[in-house]
DNA sequence: AGCTCCCTGCACAAATTCTGCACAACCCAT
DNA sequence: ATGGGTTGTGCAGAATTTGTGCAGGGAGCT
């Protein structure tokens, strides 16, 4: 989980860093507004902790730019209780406040609720095609509701497969994907583990859903039923 | 209502304990560290309030005592503003903190804050799942009703592991996750510990609860029945 | 000081998965 | 039909990952 901190004070920003870096978070932080719109565009945080007093463009019109172009939950640090009421009125879209000071304990709390409930929101992990479900945070693939056991290589080479339904994927790209670009595994290894995903396939009744298309590549079958 | 306050100086121990009485809640006064967990475990107060410079055993270490067994609220009094650093730095879990000079009205007005989160952060506290029930607040986990004695990390891997059921954490998630992130412990010690923390489970007849991902991670795992 | 409990991590064993050779089977254009 | 290129299969050693026995060190309690 990667996290994006903007305050212009140092000290609080060095503090927040290592609260969450502690929590096991990963940390980018930002001094300003328009850093911070820089950075959540580049790195794609999980979340934003934004200080709501910031020089020049100010924290609310981060907010606003931000939610023109995603849904990063958003966590707002504000020094007075006045502010409050601003972010409350504007409805920017904010998905919860601490005021300062905080707690360490309080912030990471927070933000665990936030990301729970973002996560919760977004269901979106299930890859599905036809009687096949893969759910990637749960490593799990279900045929028909029967769970199936894969390797961490087999699944990975559904998974590719199974994002592009109904289209050829190359070997090279397969390979590419699976193992980074430019490494050198040969033709037959790929053979040996797609050999296993489809006996496994195939012992729930769907050994054809992997199909081979000679000389070009691999493909999520055109579903026979 | 009931507030525990600890000072070593007579005077600030009677303003304060006169303040919150006026305020309508139960006040019980310690004068140094040792007598404070005394109380802490006879009168399980509903928030402390802890003086940071005590003779001896002083403040961030009787609230890092009073930790290792209770999730009650804690409010610092700080002399000097370098004592701040040291609480939040140390992340010990206070929930705020108040520097001396402070108006009584001011420590009346953070008390009620407090608890108004803390009882709204409420009874979700329980994570459960299958026949395991885990309660972050009283350090203390059920299967099947009996109760079951874990040590700090092992229950810090239990929660982790609990907080995303049927997801997989991988090692180094976990890792990150109890220690700091960044943090150099073998993998042989988690390995250790969840050994521990299996044969716990096992014995309660859950021995299978934690399963192994091979080459992923770990998870709370699908249930059985 | 002595005792107990917990954490840490080494050395080694066990389990699981990955890789790729040798060869057979297959596809398609000529 | 035939030959060259492509894909599938049996198999086994290599490599990685995980589990276990065990022990030293340190914190806390009496």
């Amino acid at each position: 989980m990667k996290i994006l901190v903007v305050d212009d004070d140092p000290r609080l920003r060095d503090l927040v860093s290592i609260t969450l870096e502690r929590a096991g978070y990963q940390v980018v932080t930002a001094r300003d507004g328009q850093m911070a719109l820089t950075h959540a565009m580049r790195e794609t945080p999980d979340l934003v902790v934004l200080d709501v007093g910031l020089p020049e463009l100010d924290g609310l019109e981060v907010c606003r730019k931000l939610r023109a172009r995603s849904d990063v939950p958003i966590l707002f640090l504000t020094a007075r209780d006045d502010e409050i009421d601003r972010i409350l009125g504007l409805e920017l879209g904010a998905d919860d406040y601490v005021t300062k000071p905080f707690s360490p304990r309080e912030l990471v709390a927070r933000i665990k609720a936030i990301l729970k409930r973002s996560s919760a929101r977004g269901t979106a992990t299930v890859l599905r095609y036809g009687p096949v479900e893969l759910d990637a945070a749960g490593h799990s693939v279900r045929v028909d509701g029967a769970a199936l056991a894969l390797t961490a290589t087999e699944l990975s080479i559904l998974r590719q497969l199974m994002q592009t339904p109904e289209a050829i994927v190359s070997r090279p790209q397969l390979i590419d994907a699976i193992y980074g670009a430019g490494s050198a595994v040969a033709d037959r290894t790929l053979d040996s583990h797609l050999r296993n995903l489809r006996r496994k396939l195939a012992e729930q009744g769907w050994g054809s859903a992997i199909e081979t298309v000679h000389g070009i590549g691999l493909r999520m079958g055109t579903w026979p039923g």
